[in-house]
DNA sequence: GTTTGTGAAGGATTTCACAGCA
DNA sequence: TGCTGTGAAATCCTTCACAAAC
């Protein structure tokens, strides 16, 4: 799954050209849903049917797959499972990757437990905290490391990705160790805008900011008028 | 939102006009980083001040502002507390919001065990499962509901928000649901793509997603040439 | 007949740059 | 002087529409 795919057939347009983020942050849907078609017996799919389970238009699909190569047949359609290994190798999906979490508190445990990491391929392999009084101890199968040992560990065990699940206040200072560590890829859970260089791509998972956009959109209901709930 | 705000005094630009839907996303971006400006002393922050908190421009700043009033004072900036409240009062923040949580599994519990949403104004009312065998049972201070009590709960309750955490499977019939009881905003932590009316808002957490996309801009690593973990 | 891949058009969002005000 | 608010410009993203391929 490294370079060396330079045998592109003389037809092919831009093999893997710089796509743009928004694109590539649509490429997993891509690969979720023709998971779906793949478990219903679905060999080959339209970018129509694509679209229709994604509430998207056509054209929008066609164009996003555009940027990565020509995957389709006029008039057929996409082979359900080829499109979904080749969505797979371009986000790099068909290898294992490790992580680090750092922040073993309540939120850092439910992560060690969730069960969605692993069937995709990422593998919290260390766990980080600050408090001595949990260092040394056992969370999982993991040992709970000291702060001070990330650099060190994810060379040791390869680890391209950091996972943030500390308080606020200490979320910064996280994200500091885990930039100097070399790390580039952060999973951030903790409620702060973090400040680190261009290089390093960092998403956050925040229930309460998605819910704080929405209720933009909520009217203020015809029965609350006088309701008592406050 | 209807029609009649012909009352603009002279000098408002656009009193709360139809603002970007991405702008609205940022707003509560902008909340949470005046709340810390707050909590640090400043009376007074500039856009640049803010754009240097969120990695932005300041112009950007200004300009999502400016769909919503003109808030800061030339030459000081905006105050603090003020603005605070005022975007507060555009997500509608200043009130209590009821939601229904659906699933009650490992991830349902967690969610109503989860410390964050109170203090910002947002309760977990009632809970519901399909399994009969959770179902009157306790979680947290809920009883579990069966799932065919939404609507009338709903009503009741007058809960405006839907969380589900129920497996990918039974998702859709739980949006169905959900939208048949009139919710018009939905928090969705199940790893599908949702088929709602486009009156209704769905937003995702799903970490799962978050580092597929990141692992794209993940490069092969130099040490992991011939590193056997896969 | 059907559906892809893609230039071109259209629309949306961001940035620029500066007048106006404190 | 310092900073906002905002038209205009620039950039980015989506949709259109159709030739080409099956």
């Amino acid at each position: 799954m490294t370079t060396d795919f330079t045998s592109d057939p003389p037809d092919v347009p831009r093999p893997s050209a710089n796509a743009p983020e928004v694109v590539v942050q649509r490429l997993p849907l891509y690969v979720r849903v023709l998971a779906q078609f793949d478990a219903a017996g679905s060999e080959m799919v339209s970018s129509e049917q694509l679209g229709a389970q994604l509430q998207m238009t056509p054209a929008q699909i066609r164009k996003d797959l555009s940027y990565f190569g020509r995957f389709g047949k006029q008039g057929r359609g996409y082979n359900v499972k080829r499109l979904a290994i080749e969505l797979r190798s371009i986000l790099g999906l068909d290898r294992q990757w490790n992580a680090a979490l750092v922040g073993v508190g309540r939120l850092g445990r439910a992560i060690i437990a969730y069960p969605g990491f692993r069937p995709e391929g990422f593998y919290v392999v260390a766990a980080f905290d600050i408090d001595p009084s949990v260092i040394g101890s056992a969370v999982g199968d993991l040992t709970v490391r000291p702060i001070d040992q990330i650099k060190k560990t994810v060379d040791e065990l390869g680890i391209r990705i950091g996972i943030v699940a500390v308080p606020a206040g200490n979320a910064q200072s996280v994200f500091d160790a885990l930039v100097e560590a070399g790390i580039k890829a952060i999973l951030n859970y903790a409620p702060v805008a973090p400040q680190v260089p261009l290089d390093v791509k960092v998403r956050g998972v925040d229930p309460v900011l998605a819910l704080q956009s929405m209720t933009y959109f909520l009217k203020p209901h015809a029965t609350e008028e006088s309701a008592a709930n406050g």
